[in-house]
DNA sequence: TAGATTGTTAATCGATTAACAATC
DNA sequence: TAGATTGTTAATCGATTAACAATC
């Protein structure tokens, strides 16, 4: 079974981080040949007609009275979240938290390959960490035509963000996770995504006062 | 003008993030006296409405005709939002992602004081990181009621997590930030907030391949 | 066949937006 | 006063849930 793209209609942006977990959920899951939607659920803490209801946006995968194919739908999901294939990512900012990133193991176990770090700082400039080489920030548009860079990591300062993001989409990359401060502009086509730590921990303390 | 619980019915979850960019916005402009809620909005990327509604769920704050006051509407976002004092945080785990966050800057910049740090690897035990001692997990009861710490960031490998923050909730704490990719079990009355790495990269991949 | 479970429709729920009376 | 802008109501939009015919 394969998914096409023929199916799909407009996804709720929540639907995402659900189909991640569900395609976790069959990773751990003890079901050797079928899986049911009330199964994935319990397993994910959701309810068996949201998995059905997220699931069916992109195809029908299962069989009526049987379950899901376990073996399938992990094809399947893999496809739709277009884990199915390796990124070759960049990584710009060499700060503590772009080091981190770098050092973070999940990465390249979920298939994105870090291959090109950028930095401006001559300090950084040339070091290898982790087995990635640092370059300077010009040297953007030379590696990611040599290696196909088409996401990025951003882990650069706020005030340096929206120039880094300008660059980036210059030289083709599409998808681009920002973990700077600030709202960036970027032409239709490309998408980013912001993870905001600053605002996080503000979310952890409204939640923590408010009842 | 201080903002007082009384006038708070249910809030939706995503109003909250709003309210952390409303408060930035204010830090961020240059009105001196007074602010629109169009501003608001023309500075964070929201509408206006959205912002009136917003800020209205937690009570009356401005004037019609003219406007909210900056300086007023600062301290009620700063009250809201429970960033109007200091936090005392535990970081449980000395991993890489643990050793980031501790060197990250905007912890403390937004007044959460990472006080202490806990891991149970010996080679970290009695370390002193940017000027935070790590202690092993045992002794985590003791500087949680010595330093009334009610808030921690969790960065534990997955198989762990579950039971650091069972510990955690034992010596009181309220609110987690749990960077652990697993969901976890809290009881009520306790917070937990998920940032899961791996997830947000599948949503990039997902962005990227999807128009 | 009888029981199980999907995919989908309709109903419900919740959040956003538009519109405007109230008010400065 | 006239113009501006809030706070709130009603309308709209979008996402979730319940229910069930179709199907294995």
């Amino acid at each position: 079974m394969t998914f096409t793209e023929q199916h799909e209609r407009r996804i709720p942006q929540r639907t995402i981080p659900r189909l991640s977990h569900y395609y976790r959920a069959l990773l751990e899951s003890r079901e050797v040949q079928l899986i049911s939607s009330e199964t994935i659920a319990e397993l994910t803490g959701y309810t068996a007609a949201q998995v059905r209801r997220d699931l069916a946006y992109f195809g029908q995968f299962g069989t009526p009275g049987r379950g899901y194919s376990v073996e399938d739908l992990k094809k399947v999901l893999l496809q739709i979240l277009g884990i199915d294939h390796q990124w070759n990512v960049a990584l710009i900012g060499m700060g503590n938290l772009g080091l981190a990133l770098l050092r973070y193991r999940g990465f390249h176990e979920q298939g994105f390959n870090i291959i090109a770090g950028f930095d401006n700082d001559p300090r950084k400039v040339g070091q290898m960490i982790e087995g990635v080489k640092v370059h300077q920030m010009d040297e953007l548009a030379e590696y990611a035509k040599r290696d196909q860079i088409r996401m990025a990591v951003v882990t650069v300062p706020a005030s340096a963000a929206q120039a880094v993001v300008d660059q980036l989409v210059g030289v083709g990359v599409k998808a681009i996770l920002n973990f700077a401060p600030v709202r960036l502009q970027v032409p239709g086509g490309v998408k980013i995504h912001n993870i905001d730590l600053a605002i996080e921990l503000e979310r952890l303390s409204f939640l923590a006062i408010h009842k």
